[in-house]
DNA sequence: CCGGGTGTCGAACGAGCGTTCGGCGTCAAC
DNA sequence: GTTGACGCCGAACGCTCGTTCGACACCCGG
């Protein structure tokens, strides 16, 4: 049926019209009259696409989550080496997040706003996500020797290193994703499973 | 005069109570009678100590924000040696960061919330703070030799690291504030100027 | 005893919110 | 040519929002 493919391309518009605005002003500080004039449909014709401004929220964070996941399976399968596993994980959200900003800025900083199921359903798939990458740093920490840091730490340390640039990284700007992947990479790898800074410049850091 | 005094006291109570409820609910969803109810006061008699919900959040990132940079000029303040410095820029952040996690998830998660002045005010404090960090690895850099990674990027990142820990980080959770600062500082040095992860385990990166 | 500043409050205002409802045109199916 | 689903809309409803206003108790200097 063509209905169904031209309402779904219609929903997808809306969608992401309402994350860029989303992005832009803040989930509770966008009204629903605000996202009809933006995306040129009736306020009240909003309605025949999506049950609430909840459900908008959900189906935007949802799908986004689905496909970084997606991406990034596809990003590692077949990959053996530990080391590189991590490199393309990192690489994959990178990728992701500068070319879906609108999007991957709602999800990080909208996290809060749902509730119920719709969170529930979100979070399962945030476990997921970080289950995976907490997987990969134990087999790196089998291939390079033990890690300089606690695992949970390093987790989401790493999370907040990525998922930080949407308060700053312009995907448009003379900063490339690539150098940035790279740079992240370096960053987490060399003090994760690196040589350790020296302590004779470093004394405060052995003390504990 | 002692009036004076109980008036600061008292405002200082109030934007205590209202950056927990604006940690836990957000900013744009918490109503000023939430605040009246949560503090104890009424609706109108939020408004004998301040003149705006705007001025509200104002005051608790703008004075939250002066502590910090106070704290942090204090903590190294006489150090000569830059990677100290830099473990005691860390050190106090998030030191500071876990002793006042309310106002910290309020000034790192409701920065776009501000306009105007107000948000004019905030951002010449970011700028500062943000600096003095820039300059603390330009030194680190002239020690410890070239970097391995962009100032910049190295800079956001590590704010990256810091500030997402209001996702998941608890204070009062088993893992202490002075295991997790020397986690972040050994990892961001590690990755920084530390040696690099050899070329054999990670082709993928030195191939850019 | 009295007058004015201080701290607090209940009640109300206008505006904007998310959501609903009845209806209207269009177009393919019969 | 009639029917009914589809896509869409204007108008309205009930509610909550931030803010204001007038008033009331209290306390201290005269």
């Amino acid at each position: 049926m063509a209905h169904q493919q031209a309402h779904d391309e219609k929903l997808d518009a809306l969608l992401a019209a309402a994350a860029r605005v989303f992005a832009k002003r803040g989930y509770h500080e966008t009204s629903m009259r605000d996202l009809a004039r933006e995306s040129g449909v009736s306020l009240s014709g909003l309605y025949y696409y999506v049950k609430s401004k909840d459900e908008l929220l959900f189906l935007i964070q949802d799908r986004s989550f689905a496909a970084v996941l997606a991406s990034m399976e596809e990003a590692i399968a077949g990959i053996e080496n530990p080391v590189e596993r991590l490199a393309r994980f990192i690489d994959n959200h990178l990728d992701y997040f500068a070319s879906h900003m609108a999007e991957m800025k709602v999800l990080s900083h909208e996290s809060g706003a749902l509730s119920g199921d719709f969170l529930s359903q979100v979070n399962a798939k945030k476990r997921e996500y970080t289950r995976v990458l907490m997987d990969i740093l134990a087999d790196v920490e089998r291939t390079c020797g033990a890690a300089h840091v606690n695992r949970r730490i390093a987790t989401y340390t790493l999370f907040g290193m990525m998922n930080w640039i949407y308060n700053w990284y312009d995907p448009l700007g003379d900063l490339s994703v690539e150098v940035l992947s790279q740079s992240i990479c370096r960053l987490f790898l060399g003090g994760y499973v690196g040589m350790p800074v020296s302590e004779s410049v470093m004394p405060h850091l052995t003390a504990g």
